[in-house]
DNA sequence: AGGGTACGTCAGCCTTGTTGACATTCCAAG
DNA sequence: CTTGGAATGTCAACAAGGCTGACGTACCCT
């Protein structure tokens, strides 16, 4: 298996056991971005579908429901139930919007902010780590290939408002 | 929020903003990472966790159940319904040990092998694109990324069967 | 002979995804 | 002004895939 693609370019990093390798790291890798928020979300009585919400309600806030739902990916019958669980338990502000009275602009309150904090706190703390130790260029490197590997339209979404920093 | 990190180092790739667009990054690219699989998977009538026990068993032929549900982290109810569909369906072989009869060495089919291969060929693909489109460095940065962000039992799995190439 | 290990299995529960159907509200076009 | 379609909410039913707890069997090792 050490030479299937004949040429002699120095294309080794595109192996077959080299993207095998990637794979398994993205694998272990996102078994460890999430554990601790996990953590978290249990002692709360929640799953990974109400981090996801909370944290791009907190990303903008006043968003509609249909903008999360293109966001997050799946079906207005599971976001809803989520959604129903954290407007509940006033963790989120459903407020009805004054434009379009049909659309529903979501935001954190309070304890939806201290929740989200929580949360990102715990998932920015082991990434700070982890740059740290890869350093500067290994980050830059990570996300491109990470953005390499979505599919168009959430790059498109990613890099639209990746203008917020100035890299 | 520019400068929360006094004492003038360069580290602005650590600053919030940079960390926060590093977790979405993760999160999308993870969409894009499955999404290949997923289709195929679907179409067997198939989900994640069968994938990803047909990869670890294709790595290493004839591990036991025990050796799998450590790497997978899963409970062994929840390993066993997804190996006993494989077992039934003839994509996995289950053998019962020779030194110790209590274990159960895993191995895949003709048939385990050939899904296997497509799952991976998707997989492969779409991480090769991303590999080509960010080139060599960028490939070792993510990997040194990704490998900081694993928990400490999961990176020294990864990084004890590294060994296979001489990277 | 007995304790602990490896594995399988049954039962029940939860989260989070799905489809399908239907009601409501309301903008906008005819 | 009516009506089509969009945005939203909601009910029901279902499935995958996690989990815990309990129990049985086979087996190694002391």
């Amino acid at each position: 298996m050490g030479e299937q693609r004949p040429g002699g370019e120095a294309l080794l990093f595109l192996t077959d056991e080299q993207l095998r390798k990637g794979i398994e790291a993205m694998f272990f890798a996102y078994r460890g971005f999430t554990a601790d928020p996990d953590r978290i979300l249990a002692e709360h009585g929640y799953g990974r579908a109400h981090h996801r919400a909370v944290h791009f309600i907190n990303r903008t806030p006043g968003m509609t429901v249909n903008n999360l739902l293109e966001i997050l990916g799946v079906t207005k019958q599971s976001l809803n139930r989520v959604l129903r669980s954290l407007v509940e338990d006033g963790l989120v502000q459903s407020r009805i919007g004054t434009h379009d009275k049909r659309e529903r602009h979501l935001f954190l309150t309070d304890t939806g902010k201290a929740l989200e904090q929580a949360l990102s706190e715990a998932q920015r703390h082991r990434m700070r780590a982890a740059y740290r130790a890869a350093g500067p260029e290994a980050v830059v490197g990570f996300r491109q290939v990470l953005e390499a590997m979505m599919d168009p339209e959430q790059r498109h979404y990613f890099a639209r408002q990746a203008g917020r920093d100035k890299a």
